[in-house]
DNA sequence: GAGTCAAATATTATCGATAATCGTTCAATG
DNA sequence: CATTGAACGATTATCGATAATATTTGACTC
């Protein structure tokens, strides 16, 4: 008889993936730093090949990259790349706020609890917390547009900005930037998915970085708070 | 000595997936097939470890799904899904060809080319060199925006929208078609970025695929032109 | 004839070992 | 002292074999 659990729905590689994809956002894993096949095998408990496996999937991710007979590291995301993130970020979820204008009152309430949590956060100026709702409040509107497509890109671009952005920093004003979700949420409600449209791409361009004027640090100057 | 290729650019499992990948953009995987690990293995003289790793890229990539311990087979794309491609996608090249509009002279030449391809294309009724040249004509437009990112999202539904799409068919009015790339050119030498964001929004919209009335036939009505 | 169960088969999932490659150390040479 | 390059250690890339799981077959019962 076997005691294996029986209700692993994952592959091991997936498992294995998804342990990695945290320890990048955790910060654990930083950009730069090389994962060793062996190593992470033996960490794990497993061989190489689920390991490898699970490589793949990450570089195709666009987290980690890998040269022939090199390895891989996790991807450096430069200031430039995450300025286009943010370009991108912004049409996409102006897009999706411009289709969930019409469904507006199924994401409301949802919206409206993750502001709440947002004022929290912000009273207690804890930016973890500010950031989990911020998150929530994004996410919310994207599913909403009920587009899965439109939801997967989406999700990517946001993998790409977490591993790089868990230099966990103290952004701008917490409350002023509560206030410029209310407005989205304002502009939902208000029915005019033009203009929904645009508060959305404004929020998200207005947080994007500026331009890296040290050569170097090409990390800190990153805002996470969209 | 060794006799093998030292210009090898490519590891084995990229290798596997590019083939792999041809394969189902030309119909020789259809949706809905299940490629085999040992025999793609034997057919490409490897061993079982390679495949499984292009296999996994190939998931990340949204081309095939795996269920756990029954392996992985072509995904079909839905009708459903294909119109979602074409919204997002509609999306992407608007805010692309908004951006390259400030620097028009840099892809006019190119984009005139693809025209005229197109238009010999059409008075031959030559619909698989016509796809070619309107794939050309629409990457110039991304690439020229200058967003890695973009280019990246792009790709990515370009890819799915082949896998589906090669079933290779007769759409709309080819003359007609070009004429609607002209259009685009014409936005872009305007000047007016807005108003290009709108005419090439407009354009892939008109190509989206209809709704499908038949429940099977869900691949049969799609568009590869826009 | 429909249904059921077990053996046989096909396929995936995983492992351990080996080959190929890369980077580094360090002694020998000029 | 700089430089070469040969041996070593570390790591990746690949293979072949085995275990685990799913699917099919086919005989047997009712």
């Amino acid at each position: 008889m076997s005691l294996a659990q029986p209700l692993l729905r994952e592959s091991l590689s997936q498992q294995i993936r998804d342990r990695l994809l945290s320890r990048i956002m955790s910060g654990a894993l930083k950009p730069g730093d090389r994962p060793i096949e062996l190593k992470i095998a033996a960490e794990m408990a497993t061989s190489q090949a689920p390991v490898r496996e699970a490589l793949r999937e990450l570089e195709a991710m666009g987290v980690i990259e890998t040269l022939r007979n090199k390895g891989a590291r996790v991807r450096v995301i430069t200031n430039e790349e995450l300025r286009e993130i943010y370009d991108v970020r912004a049409e996409l979820e102006a897009y999706a706020t411009e289709l969930v204008t019409a469904g507006a009152r199924h994401v409301t309430a949802g919206l409206m609890t993750c502001i709440r949590g947002m004022k929290k956060a912000a009273n207690k100026s804890d930016s973890i917390a500010f950031a989990d709702h911020n998150m929530a409040f994004h996410r919310i509107i994207v599913e909403g547009a009920g587009n899965k497509v439109l939801l997967d890109l989406w999700e990517m671009l946001n993998v790409k900005m977490r591993t790089m952005v868990n230099v966990s920093r103290s952004s701008r004003n917490l409350l002023e930037l509560t206030e410029s979700h209310q407005m989205i949420v304002d502009a939902i409600l208000s029915g005019n998915a033009k203009h929904a449209h645009a508060v959305a791409r404004t929020h998200v361009l207005d947080n994007k970085p500026g331009r890296d004027v040290e050569a170097d640090s090409s990390v800190a100057a990153a805002s996470p708070d969209a």
